[in-house]
DNA sequence: AATGAATGAGACTTCATTCAT
DNA sequence: TATGAATGAAGTCTCATTCAT
């Protein structure tokens, strides 16, 4: 019975390595190629494997790309949730956006530029990219309302509202740095800050 | 010869809207089918003639997509020409973002959507793009310099940076309505038009 | 507009042509290879065309092959109808049925019975197949029926089960020649006519 | 020893079982997709067993679809040969052309129907198909010179002839059952007892 | 012995593109 | 000029088959 356990658990994990590296070969074609600009076969190519192992694993073409959806948005949401340790609320709120600024760049992030733009016509991306959007806002949101808790932040400020306009900014920004690398993320981000701070921030006289 | 030249120029005249018959419903299949999920053909029966026309007027599908690029590009810049005749400065600014949050969900917004992210995988859209991103910093930008010229913006403030910044958030926006037609674009973009105007706004003692 | 619709004729011509060209490849690839032993291409080149034209013109498979099976069902419908010109009733039923055994070996009875068995599994076959059984019991059901009024057929036969008997075993016979091309059909049919005549001719005494 | 040689007897078991599942769960696709309308791994989930136990039992596909016919053919013809035990000659025949009319539309005979089309067109199934043929000519000619010898068919009969001619009857039915299952089997049946009857029976003064 | 991972060939199908009318 | 016939090149997807476990 372990015998047959370490089998299957090989077998399995065979299997699984070779999933996670088809999916990052796709990552790296959406990135360079866009949506629909590269094969199965190009996929199983560049991950080392044959041709046809791509659609072995995921049967259809869509099933591939919406996978890659899901693991792109699963990493891109991680990296949300690990807020960076500073001060909640404001100060906090300031290093995400600084934080996202940063890795901006990223090959991650073009291919979820990609994606989110195809969402739009793709009813198998809508609802990955749909839940991406909304946990976004709801970071966000609840980032605020912890700097109201801690005093960082007015009272009476729109949450919710404010937390999409943030948001909004950051998908924006994505799309100029992905476009021209030249783009100064960092300089419009401190402005950006200072400007939400002097919406949002608390004044103390 | 007048006969010749008459006929001359209404072949012109009818090739010219046909090519901008076609141009509309190749927009209409990019904002419903992305930017590559349609075929030559389609488009040609979409406006209503034959299968076989698009091929004869543009060669080759690349022909197409760029000059469909450089329709929706100039529609959309014209628009961005148009600011509203409100007072210069900011408030027309606030003016020009209730403006485009009115017309995000259009066809026309949808399919910009999808070439913006082509865009930066594809040589041809490129520039196009690049052009188009420019000339909304640009208008932005003279428009944030205007308001201080006129007084209703503070002197000190970085134009360049708050332009990008607010092309960035209308972007952003964009997307998430693309997404989600139920999203609350006339509210949130209350909120950064007060947001903007905490910062850069003139407050009058 | 003479000009106009000669040019449209003769494109329809064309096509018209090359589709008939590629139903008698399939044909003869049906009877060769079966239902499912050759591909498109196959078709296409057996055909003297490209590789591709089959698909351009059916779409599917599928579509292509129930094309072929109303092509077969109409040619041999068409010889069905046109009963040889002896006297009406038992006379021309029994020079029917001599017929059929002549014409049994041919590539297009072959392909009939692979469509007719593929038929039980393909719903797209399934109408045309049966359509064609019916008309095969019609018109030798009218055959005892013209028997009976002319007076060499007895007046008390049940002609429908009669025709179905018929119809059976020269069905039946058509997979014994098919399999194996030394059967003696003519022999056989003989027999049978003899065993028809036994019970439903008429005997004067 | 008595251990081991019992061990191997129930692995030989074992094996035997399991390889007739899968030529009945083959049995049952062919008459529900075809001939070639299914995979090796499906006919392994249709048993119950693993997707790959067909291939390692049978290697080839074509060895399977061969070991299926003569499955098929096996129990065919078992049925053939228990003719039910009327009495011997006219009868009997009688009872099996009955006996036959009621097993037709079992799943076995659409697989049937369609091997036999198949086996036109596939050198592994000739042989198979053309011993059954052989076998059920061979079992009525049998049948009418017993009946001849117990004095309950002429004399004078053309047995060979009548036994193909049986035959070709039985096998044309059996594809108008298997196309619609309306079809009145068991009348169209009796009509042909009573023709045969008329032709081969003997009249008693 | 049995499972299922992996390969690679080949099918169907779609289309950009060229040509004839 | 405009249509649509025809080609041929991919691309997706399915599977028989081989291999590793």
């Amino acid at each position: 019975m372990d015998e047959a356990v370490k089998t299957r658990r090989t077998q399995a994990d065979r299997r699984e390595e070779a999933e996670a590296k088809l999916l990052e070969a796709a990552i790296r074609l959406i990135s360079e190629k866009g949506y629909d600009g590269f094969s199965l076969a190009d996929v199983g190519e560049a991950a080392g494997f044959s041709r046809g192992l791509p659609a072995h694993y995921f049967g259809r073409k869509e099933e591939l790309l919406s996978r890659v959806a899901q693991h792109v948005v699963e990493q891109y949401g991680a990296s949300l949730d690990q807020l960076p340790r500073s001060e909640p609320g404001l100060p906090r709120l300031a290093a995400t956006i600084r934080q996202y600024a940063k890795g901006m760049a990223s090959r991650g992030n073009r291919a979820l530029g990609l994606l989110v733009a195809q969402a739009v016509v793709e009813p198998g991306l809508r609802d990955t990219i749909g839940d991406l959007n909304a946990r976004g806002f709801a970071a966000l949101e609840a980032q605020i309302r912890a700097g109201i808790a801690a005093g960082n932040v007015a009272p009476g400020v729109d949450a919710p509202a404010q937390a999409r306009l943030v948001y909004a900014f950051l998908r924006g920004q994505m799309a100029f740095v992905a476009l021209d690398p030249t783009y100064d993320v960092a300089g419009v981000a401190e402005e950006f800050i200072a400007t939400l701070t002097a919406r949002i921030g608390v004044t103390r006289p």
